[in-house]
DNA sequence: TCAGGCTACGAAAACGTTTTAGTAAAGCGA
DNA sequence: TCGCTTTACTAAAACGTTTTCGTAGCCTGA
């Protein structure tokens, strides 16, 4: 049925190899075959088979993602979907094609490490996930070309959006408003948690600010529920904070309902911003202040390096490439009584 | 580096064939020999080589998805991403990683079908796309196991939501609520549309409504500017409609934005639905009355029998399945004033 | 005792490429 | 003319599996 290289071959009365050459671009077939093999390999509709190619060459064309959050979001996740989708796009662009990485394929349990073993992927980007599981760590050590979203793994190329200047920015923001109570409610500890609070930390001293320590509130990423309930513990106090930073977007919906529900006005009562800058933020009423990260950006940064790090092993590439972001002034900030 | 089945054999003084049949459940091995290989096979780390066994055995164990429609949202998209995140776990379950299929893979130009005969894909997902461009039409006409979602070609198998009961049940809902006047944004020409529209008719007809032509307008999913333009033009007539159908949630914004901009409101002034039933529904005020497709089950569902289909393509599998939908009460439907 | 049938294993071909090593033919300088 | 290089090609091994076919040894029944 279809038409393998040895057919081709035939057809052209050469020698396997000669196609094969020809094909690649080899400068040792003069130009006159080259056309010839291309002109048959057209018309025969010859397409290479990847898994023989891969087999040879060691070289798969194929790059792994490894993907998923403690809820299970998986591509649902609006923030790391993106990110993945122009991490696609600019890996299609360089001739990979891109497969998703888990550990239980049918009824044999996999490592991350073995899936990509298995498969043969030349390099994997990892994002959005526990990174101290144990099988992340592995993935770490091992000698795969990887890149991470957002974790600094030593040694190891990782694409950061700027969570220090992020928060610094959107703390600066509240407090040019007016805002000197400010509360902030951050994600469980992991590394982009453990920035944005020494920057919440860092900018309100510099700022002369004083932020008693239940002002900070740990919840769950992409979980409006637990932020739901931080925030209500929060309006509840005598002493309110005039505006409450939540460290997630999505999860800041929580917050914004906690405050309707309390019959607090936002933002003429309390002030509230998002972090991420999903596409949500802008639908809603009123607008959510917010910091937008440049996913586009770190998905394409994390198949190009990727990608350079797997055709040319040497390029001493910087271990961090930090990515700006911007602040998006929506609705929900507003001077404060 | 990588241990071989070669190697392994060699360490279990057993032939590589011997090995090959233990690891892969063949009867004819003992029980002690299969045990043997196994522990051997733990103990050497060893993994099989996945393009060595899809070459030989001409099956990859891979499974194609074809994704995107022509916004570009690709993965951002909140109807299909979440199909595809349910299809990509069932996959896994039943031992098939996916892979995207798209056409330019580098330099080198592809069609669909050039891509998943390059990649040797088992099968192929279809969601979201034009129907009518070519290369998919190619596709469709291959050899290759295929699956659709929401479109049927001839002979092949389909996931569809069930859009005539979808639409049936939103316009007895509204129709329920005292609505007499129900103008339709629907979507641009495809069989999801063309579905919903006769849907639209057929239940307006047996209710005896009368719905004047330009109370129909076409608009493009996934687009709020559009939806926007059309709401506004509907709200602008004297005779006004009470109630404005949007044949999707995400664009339906833009009908909210328009009524909100004509000092109108939702939904004492003008009720507004959407359809798909997407989480940003439930979390904008006020919550979007809406018609929620099963996207789990529909991703699910598509794993399943293209599997089915992959192992057994002698079994006959009904052509189409649909999928139930349900109404989600939101509130932007009210009695009309 | 022997034909026949299991049982448990092995040899080797095959899958479709890439790549190394080799080689005719042509070109070239002296 | 001769030796040497260059050009343009070919032969064949290799990549790591699966699978067909073959077979040695054992058991079984008459």
């Amino acid at each position: 049925m279809e038409v393998t290289i040895r057919e081709l071959a035939a057809r052209c009365g050469l020698s396997v190899s000669t196609v094969s050459k020809a094909l690649n671009g080899y400068a040792e077939i003069s130009e006159e075959t080259r056309s010839l093999v291309v002109a048959a390999a057209k018309e025969a509709g010859y397409i290479p088979n990847a898994h023989a190619r891969a087999l040879k060459a060691k070289q798969s064309y194929n790059l792994g993602v490894l993907f998923s959050d403690d809820k299970h979001s998986g591509l649902t996740h609006a923030f790391f979907s993106t990110v993945l989708e122009s991490f696609k796009q600019e890996a299609e662009r360089r001739g990979y094609d891109v497969t998703f990485i888990s550990h239980n394929i049918g009824s044999t349990q996999m490592t991350y490490l073995e899936h990509c073993r298995y498969r043969e992927v030349d390099g994997i980007c990892i994002a959005c996930i526990d990174f101290w599981n144990p099988e992340v760590i592995q993935l770490a050590g091992s000698k795969l070309p990887l890149v991470t979203i957002d974790h600094q793994f030593n040694g190891r190329m990782c694409i950061q959006s700027d969570n220090i200047q992020g928060i610094d920015m959107l703390v600066r923001h509240v407090y040019g408003k007016g805002h000197r109570r400010i509360a902030y409610i951050h994600g469980r500890r992991s590394t982009v948690t453990d920035m944005r609070l020494v920057s919440f930390h860092r900018t309100a001293q510099s700022l002369g600010l004083d932020i008693p320590e239940h002002w900070l509130k740990e919840c769950h990423y992409n979980d409006p529920a637990s932020v739901y309930e931080a925030a209500k513990q929060l309006l509840q106090q005598p002493n309110r904070p005039t505006c409450i930073l939540v460290s997630d977007d999505f999860a800041a919906l929580g917050a914004l309902e906690a405050a309707g529900e309390m019959g607090l006005k936002v933002p003429e009562d309390i002030s509230i911003t998002g972090y991420d800058g999903i596409a949500l933020t802008q639908l809603i009423k009123p607008k959510l202040t917010t910091i937008k990260q440049d996913t586009v950006l770190m998905g394409t940064e994390a198949a190009r390096t990727l990608t350079q790090l797997i055709e040319s092993p040497k390029t001493t590439i910087p271990e961090t490439i930090v990515i700006p972001c911007t602040l998006i002034e929506g609705e929900t900030v507003a001077a404060p009584q």
